[in-house]
DNA sequence: CATGGAATGTGATAACATAACAATACGGAA
DNA sequence: TTCCGTATTGTTATGTTATCACATTCCATG
């Protein structure tokens, strides 16, 4: 299927595909895969918690709260209190295989744990979906800005709030 | 005093200038004076609290909880339930007089409450401190981007972690 | 198999934020 | 000026998010 570098880096490609109908067991799956190997890479272990984390948040396709993923864990078997949840969360993003989103004190899976990448959040106000579109472009121009004060960037964190296409439409 | 439009734009100029040193004093006394000239503008009313808890944030020129406002106010005999400050603090945000800085959990006072503005945060995390720069074009080119996928950006948030010039510093 | 560091689990608590409602202050209309 | 509606401030209580400190288990390595 098309995903190459290009489709990558082109929003209305793959990336805001959290707004659109698609295959979603297969798309969970291969980012599924791709981390399991991507954690192999990194020499970290992907646990059974870390792994059934990421697949709660890959399952929702949306930001879901340390607690809300508490839940499930527990239900499954998992321990019940919140480090479980926070502990799995942390692991998961700092290797980029999740990303926590601010502004709802949620987390969700990252669309492209297979590159680095600086990520930028389209969170819908009304239905709370939330989009991961690139922003290497916008990394750059801030990078160049911080510079001029001397300034190190070293984790950006970029989250924009509005109303998904769907959402705007008047019968919604 | 030089503070054109076209200054305002150029980071490096008084945006950054929570990294350096500078009247402290006048530059709190000015954006106060101007908030309060904005606040009849806008047809909302800069009550004690509120006024009070603009200048917490501008002395400290810093990011503060909403626990440390907080405690300043109850100290000047302002009440000393949470609501008490979170209510001024909304107040403020809400009318472009303070941002809120998610990774902090924290608020700080507007640099520049006399223009509507996108703000971008450069948060250094060795001294914490926040410094707040123009995100104008990099709204302009996320806008873009959002477009193509339908999405209408209402409010955007960004915030970039790392080092200050002074934390870089060896012997720092 | 011994062993040391990583990972998981627990109870407890800290830190951040809001709900719901009472009392008061303020400003415009009668 | 007086009255009235609304905004503001205050309170108690509670909800939500996140971390600390420490015991136990897992697992790769020698």
């Amino acid at each position: 299927m098309p995903d190459s570098p290009a489709d990558r880096d082109r929003p209305g490609a793959d990336q805001l595909l959290a707004f659109r109908a698609h295959d979603h067991r297969a798309c969970a799956a291969r980012v599924l895969s791709e981390a399991q190997a991507r954690a192999g890479e990194l020499g970290v272990r992907m646990t059974p918690v870390r792994l059934r984390t990421l697949e709660i948040l890959l399952e929702a396709h949306r930001a879901l709260g340390a607690y809300e993923v508490l839940g499930r864990l527990t239900e499954e078997g998992f321990g019940k209190q919140p480090p479980v949840a926070y502990r799995a969360l942390d692991f998961l993003v700092e290797h980029g295989f999740a990303h926590r989103v601010r502004r709802l004190n949620a987390y969700t899976a990252c669309a492209h744990p297979q590159s680095d990448h600086s990520p930028a959040f389209l969170i819908c106000e009304s239905c709370n979906t939330v989009a991961e579109t690139p922003a290497a472009p916008l990394r750059r121009a801030l990078d160049a800005a911080a510079d001029q004060a001397g300034f190190a960037v070293r984790r950006l964190n970029l989250e924009a709030a509005g109303l998904c296409a769907a959402c705007q439409e008047p019968g919604e």
